[in-house]
DNA sequence: CACTGCATGTAACCTGTTACATGATTTC
DNA sequence: GAAATCATGTAACAGGTTACATGCAGTG
């Protein structure tokens, strides 16, 4: 049910489908990602359900829009599920999986490649937030602990991925230096002066 | 397709339903859950598909059991899943789009509570992974850095978690501190001397 | 006899993904 | 006139969750 909230977070400022999916895109990909048939569908059963509201409306530049807007009762759903507390389930990291029967590769060269593609993929998405960051500390002298208080919960969830893809990343280089070490240490005792 | 690949590692060692489920709870949790029912349903896939095999065996202790094995087809592939290299997947923290909302809880300490709790729950899961950590210390002299290529990458998965639930339950505590000084900072603003 | 643990499964449901369909408006 | 962007949707499918059903064997 965190897309229904999310979409309830979300929609306290007017927004129609195809605006939230660009949302989506930019703000909340690195924790909820979503494609536009999941929103739209979910838009329509939580308008449905009394959550949202929605009006037509013309756009500037295209065919007519549908604008979703929070409903009283939408925002008390969402105060409530703040209120229960963090909802913490668990993950599931494939790459994870695959690092955990990665034996099953014989060359440790191609332990090694594994490992390596994984650390760049996480260093780029750490990146990429971290750009991200840059951009906002450049816009706005308050970055960040001067911002008003929604934004400063923006920043923490940007920090969050930002600690997240860096502590994968560290990892992955660990293991690359220790089965590194570890090849090393095999060809000196394989070959002793 | 994960939960596939996984069993079919998993099960380069003969096992039932019941002990893979036992597996998943102690190993593969804090990357990959699965329900009982849907490692049953899957193991009759695989089977069907040829990837694994299955015979009945009676049990010591209680009604007949099924146990299945990998096949060399099923090795096969998961063997070209780990050469396709690393499998990375968004994820989603519903508790993370929680934060990202938080603001609509209006008192401060609302916001302190919840953030507690969240470091809390995790500090607590990095705990859990840190007992075995310890335990597998204890019982393995060549932990960490001695252990055979099988168990290594295994450590890694171990080590991997620790990690990931430590910058968590750190980035929370920073979350805390943070807004912990806003609030010092607004009751001297609000009383000076 | 009730309870716990062992062991296998079915059915209904919910959530999310992929592929496709439709059509307006602007730009090259 | 073709392509890109804006905009909304449907349908089929895949993956995962929850609830329930069944029955054996050992323990208190």
């Amino acid at each position: 049910m965190s897309l229904d909230h999310l979409l309830l977070g979300a929609l306290r400022e007017p927004a129609s489908g195809y605006d939230l999916k660009a949302t989506f895109e930019q703000v909340y990909r690195h924790f909820w990602p979503a494609e536009l048939s999941q929103i739209y569908r979910t838009l329509r059963r939580l308008e449905a359900e009394g959550l949202l509201t929605s009006r037509r409306a013309a756009s500037d530049i295209g065919p007519e829009r549908r604008v979703y807007r929070t409903t009283a009762k939408g925002r008390a759903r969402l105060r409530r599920w703040l209120q229960e507390g963090p909802q913490v389930s668990d993950d599931r990291h494939a790459f994870c999986a695959q690092v955990f029967f990665l034996d099953e590769l014989e060359e440790p060269e191609a332990r090694l490649t594994f490992l390596r593609a994984l650390r760049d993929e996480f260093a780029v998405r750490r990146s990429q937030l971290e750009a991200i960051e840059a951009q906002w500390r450049a816009d706005d002298p308050r970055y960040p602990d001067g911002l008003p208080p929604a934004e400063l919960m923006q920043q923490f969830t940007l920090a969050l991925g930002i600690e997240k893809f860096g502590a994968i990343a560290r990892w992955a280089e660990t293991c690359i230096a220790r089965l590194e070490a570890r090849q090393q240490q095999e060809t000196a005792d394989a070959a002793p002066l």
